[in-house]
DNA sequence: ACGGGTAGTACGTTAGACGTAGTACAGTGC
DNA sequence: GCACTGTACTACGTCTAACGTACTACCCGT
């Protein structure tokens, strides 16, 4: 499936999903392609080439992970759905299960989780 | 690539790349491949089927991340190498800056990572 | 002797990641 | 006025690896 080239096939295939990594771009507010890209290779250091952007663009759409909203003809604009934000959060979680299991049996540090009140608002870190 | 089945398309494709999860299992000691998929299965609450599990075995001896050791006729167990606890590292890292930032654009809670000191044994948390 | 758990091989299908090429328009510099 | 770069996609083809199914064979308990 995926198929990354010789190079990049010296590491392990990553756990990036483009479709994780969309959801997660769309996340903090609408976006399309291009910039989704650009975000993308902010926050993630992978840049997606146009097939690979735009066929999981499409994927999600038909998931109705995210949906179109009004741009102009050169521009597709995209949101994500509640459905996605679920789908999103739900990656997270089992990212964060395999990772920290790995991260344990390898004798890595174990990351502590901050319980938050959900009635709080998140402004910051206190500490 | 992954061909989730119709029922498991519902929800995002996860990070449940095999090898990660293999490369995991193998973090913690030497098993065969029936083990190897029962562990997973434990703690991933992946099962993964013949086709994917002894494929992607392959596929990590051919890349050097795991190596079998002496065993009998009926079973191959291996055993992971340096390689392969680096690729698990990275991907481990890699995944939690993923899972972290889209929590973060979730809304979700962020971990606070212990910084240990190399020198110290990990023996409990103090807090 | 039979059924279930263990352990793996063999094979075929197909989704989807990825690359390359091409189109088109906007803005900037010279 | 033209070249060039950046923006923003479409279209198309390739190929790997995930996954299912089927099959073999051994071992153990009853």
């Amino acid at each position: 499936m995926p198929r990354r080239t010789e190079k990049s096939r010296r590491g392990l295939e990553r756990a990036n999903e483009p479709a994780v990594l969309i959801l997660t771009s769309l996340a903090s507010g609408t976006k399309h392609g291009y910039v989704l890209a650009k975000d993308i290779e902010g926050f993630a250091g992978v840049s997606l080439g146009p097939g690979t952007l735009y066929g999981a663009i499409t994927r999600l759409e038909e998931r109705g992970l995210i949906e179109p909203i009004e741009g102009d003809e050169r521009r597709r604009p995209y949101r994500i759905t509640s459905a996605g934000r679920a789908a999103l959060a739900t990656a997270v979680q089992e990212m964060r299960t395999i990772a920290d299991e790995g991260a344990e049996r390898l004798g890595l540090a174990a990351p502590v989780r901050q319980l938050i009140s959900p009635k709080r608002p998140q402004l910051g870190w206190s500490q």
